[in-house]
DNA sequence: ACCTTTTCGATATCTCTTTACCGATATTTT
DNA sequence: AAAATATCGGTAAAGAGATATCGAAAAGGT
């Protein structure tokens, strides 16, 4: 039994992305050279990854079956076992990922939003009920929620994580643009447009040189 | 001159947000140790992140001026040059990146939508016009905009990106659920929620699991 | 003014991730 | 049925990335 690394973790939705694509074109089995071609990975990456989440082994000259590697994936995942989680601050970000259909499929179930905002509070977002901030604590408890989205602005993003955490939330994925502070035992996932637009602009500027000199 | 690597691509906005929560504060001078124990970075790492991009040298015993490292920062990640983009799809998610008043403060400028819906197009959104997708590859030549931000269904965001690169688009910054392909010279960036939710999932079971037994 | 202390920048080491290689195996072809 | 071949799994090498080490320099204390 080994570790995985963030990179890697980051890779296994992509092959299930394209196995799951595959499977719906009709295809039965995948080559790691196949899978390495169309995901631009190289072949020993694929099969190194591969081998640490899959059962059994792949079949020389053959390669996988779809439809066992998409088991292994989902399972790795965490898909088959529905996650409770909460989201809190349900402004414009957070009322587009309540309305976000793909969260089931993973195995991700937000319950209930939560708002500071006493409009908001009371009705419902894609069917989901909006709670005051007062209401957290005890339905965290209560219900024994592990995991939180963090939707909130950054000034209170802190103030709110420190809430979540006193609560016993065990994980944050977080949306706001700042770096929150928690304590050792708590994972926090940072979902950073900055650090993403920061790579972006850099690769865009590092090709237009190259074209032009 | 060297290569970034991603990872430290992505620490740079993380640094800029700490600077300057620090010079609001009133600090005017941090030192390596002190700016590695904030981010729980380790002290070379610092200072190699620093060193790549600051012009100026830091003072031993004292370490370096705020002021200068925000004006490096904010230069090497281009927030002093505007650049325009558009965005494709104003759903929900497209909506909420509309609105986000961050964008500015990076240099980002997102001077319009685009989006398939008849009845979206001819309105507004954050003061933003939303143009039918027909008027898009006008658009981008006349206007020479070179960033798209991608929020379209997954259905139809390979069609959408096709579009996007004959137009003359060279960076994309995918938040569809979907891995797009595009050309050699085009720069995708995707914000998978897929990928960052099955990195918060994992660390989150094998806390768990370590606490356990 | 001198010594101590802290941080700096550069170089070297180390660890982790990725890539390359190699014998084994099963399928396909002749 | 035998030979050819593509893919497999495991191990070894290579390449990055992060960390540790070291002399130099400057601030602060004595």
């Amino acid at each position: 039994m080994k570790g995985f690394s963030n990179n890697q973790l980051q890779r296994y939705p992509v092959y299930l992305r394209f196995f799951k694509k595959w499977q719906e074109e009709g295809m039965l089995v995948v080559s790691s050279p196949f899978i390495a071609a169309k995901l631009g990975y190289s072949e020993e990456l694929v099969r190194k990854d591969l081998q640490a989440i899959c059962l059994k082994q792949g079949r020389p000259r053959k390669g996988r079956l779809i439809s066992e590697v998409i088991a292994d994936l989902e399972e790795f995942l965490g898909y088959h076992q529905v996650e409770n989680a909460i989201l809190v601050g349900a402004g414009s970000l957070g009322g587009a990922l309540l309305r976000y259909p793909g969260f089931s499929a993973m195995g991700l179930h937000i319950e209930a939003a939560f708002d500071a905002s006493y409009e908001l509070s009371g009705k419902q977002i894609a069917g989901k009920n909006v709670y005051p901030m007062a209401f957290l604590p005890s339905y965290v408890k209560e219900r024994d929620i592990k995991l939180a989205v963090l939707t909130v602005p950054s000034e209170v993003a802190q103030a709110t994580t420190d809430t979540l955490v006193k609560a016993g939330i065990l994980g944050i994925w977080n949306f706001a643009p700042i770096t929150i502070e928690a304590p050792e035992d708590v994972v926090v996932e940072n979902m950073d447009l900055s650090s993403s637009l920061a790579v972006l602009r850099y690769r865009c500027q590092e090709k237009k040189e190259k074209n032009n000199g």
